[in-house]
DNA sequence: AAAACAACAGTGAACGTTCACAGTTTGAAA
DNA sequence: TTTCAAACTGTGAACGTTCACTGTTGTTTT
């Protein structure tokens, strides 16, 4: 019949071997209900037999779905490109999982804004949905991606979490995580405790925490001093630049509250140059749970983010969204984990 | 003519709007020469209009070539799935660049080895080659390797660079860095140099850099002791054990140099426990310049991989390798970072 | 016993490109 | 002028699936 000097088998191959139609080897092996058991059971055989793969591109050109979604990270470039922020390599861990789980593939990106997401993956068939993940300031991008969803792109984000921007987005419940570290702080009889990071509107993850941080002083009848703000993008010489900054403030200060681990690790540089001990004289929590934070001496008391979970609700998301089922934005809580940088023995 | 209610233009439509035949649309936008420039220029003009894009799986499915490969992570599996070995994901942030530098896709997967590689990327035309990375104990590996290039599969893997395994490999020098740390270690007036990580040929990689400190030894006149070495897989906690049975082991040493930079991060903290000061008593070296290296205390002396050239070398010979062209294995050479923990002030 | 319905399998077309080849025009060489 | 190749563009088919129908059984309902 038709078969081909060629190399690879085709679903006519199989189809022969079986002695049945084509399109039948075609349900058999997608599963479609409308086969027999037993027909099924001897394609499958022979599909094993002969070696042979359901060629995806054929399979995505007609039925129009790719089974795969595309990862691509905006963060703000930093200067060296092979340095990734850690906490996104763990997303990209639990979001590789999650896609596996759910047999779909990845393709990732570290491309920035720039470029068109849109035409290059979803317009061309390449994935049926995106992922986006980043810091920085995403306001410059919530446009950008306001038009995505009217194009009819499907979109997933994470990162802060609000009602206005459009596609779905998932992210850590900010303000529930910095009351977190306040409460912490609180309970160890901290009092005057400076925030290192952004805490204006343009980043809201860091703004969440910082006014997480200003609920738990007010329920303890603490009131926020906002001469200790200090500004860092989440870098580790940001933080130390940061707190060098709090220091040579004069003000005075007990604990500090950053806004990542990176800078907490930068700030625990600078407080250390200023003779400063921690935990004694002033106590750190970061936020990430970076695999660095528990290597640090003392090992740094921080915020998980529930990364396992993210993966999989990203992508759940992400799924409904394309099978036309829109989900509600999804916040996740954090965990505190308390190490020696914040707690006198 | 033949345009469609949908929503996508296809190329029909742009031949449409040009007055062209459809081929010619492809060839335009593909680049093909034998298209006149006036005619491509107002085809690429009238596509940028539509918004229209290349659809990939047609395109794939028609010419037989997927331009994208798929990034294949072996690693041992740590408990802690999200706990990705940092080197490992420089080494991803540097392949992404290399790809989208060639204008390809990048899949990824952090699946095992179990599961048929080739079947679910190259053979479902998935991707045109695949790149495997990881560490680990590949001589099991070796045989399925051999069949995956029999089977006419295109892999690059990066590891220990040996002729007599199949595929592409590219990889660090080991000995040359090896030794490079053992000179260094020599000039800093080290002569009890200790060994941390698996040294047996299971893990050439670790053994190419045990090799390579013992020929620096030798040069330098000095015998090494085989009782100095201590087996460790890399992590931090083998790398602390490893240190503890060193100390323990009641024998005299003045350096250690671990097969990787959480392996001497592990040895650090057991070394800070047994009361040994570093670099004082004992002066460390680390290998793979992870980001956590800079950050301990004293900072780590280790031996950086050229990342970055690493991908692009991976890249260039799978490609090479997929159009029929073999390219040798290639050696990288290592380059020695010099911080505190191996020199005393 | 006829009609109606599952359950299964086959037929032809369609998805949107790229390929191989066959035309057409143009300008230069004979 | 005639000839021929180069430079372009058009034609028809092919890549390997999945989709929408149609057809065939065998089983159940009225």
């Amino acid at each position: 019949m038709g078969r081909k000097p060629t190399g690879r088998p085709t679903s006519f191959d199989i189809a022969y071997a079986a002695g049945v139609s084509q399109p039948t080897v075609s349900r058999a092996l997608r599963g479609d209900r409308s086969v027999s058991e037993k027909t099924r059971e001897k394609i499958k055989q022979i599909a094993r037999d002969l070696n042979y793969t359901v060629d995806k591109n054929a399979s995505s050109l007609r039925s129009q779905r790719s089974n795969t979604i595309a990862l691509l990270f905006f963060e703000d470039p930093t200067p060296d490109e092979s340095m990734i922020n850690p906490f996104f390599l763990a997303m990209l861990g639990s979001i590789t999982k999650a896609t596996a789980d759910e047999g779909l593939d990845l393709l990732i990106s570290f491309q920035r804004m720039e470029d068109d997401w849109h035409v290059r993956y979803q317009d061309s068939h390449r994935a049926d949905g995106l992922i986006l993940l980043g810091y920085g300031d995403y306001t410059q991008y919530r446009e950008r991606m306001d038009q995505l969803s009217r194009q009819g792109t499907h979109v997933a984000r994470w990162g802060s979490v609000s009602s206005d921007s459009s596609g779905v987005t998932v992210g850590t419940d900010n303000v529930q995580a910095g009351r977190l570290a306040g409460e912490h702080l609180v309970e160890q009889g901290r009092r005057k405790i400076a925030f290192l990071g952004h805490a204006d509107e343009h980043y809201p993850e860091f703004n969440g925490r910082y006014r997480g941080l200003v609920s738990a002083l007010a329920d303890a009848g603490i009131e926020a001093d906002e001469g200790l703000q200090f500004d860092a993008l989440t870098t580790e010489e940001e933080g130390f630049s940061a707190a060098r900054s709090l220091i040579e403030s004069g003000r005075e200060f007990d604990a500090i509250f950053a806004a990542s681990d990176l800078i907490a690790i930068g700030a625990m540089r600078a407080l250390a140059e200023a003779g400063r001990s921690v935990p004694e004289d002033v106590a750190i929590v970061g936020f990430d749970d970076i695999p660095a934070a528990s290597m640090t001496t003392p090992p740094l008391t921080t915020v998980m983010q529930d990364i396992k979970r993210a993966g999989q609700v990203l992508v759940e998301a992400l799924l409904a969204q394309i099978e036309g089922r829109d989900l509600p934005p999804r916040k996740l809580p954090g965990k505190l984990i308390v190490r020696g940088s914040s707690v006198t023995s």
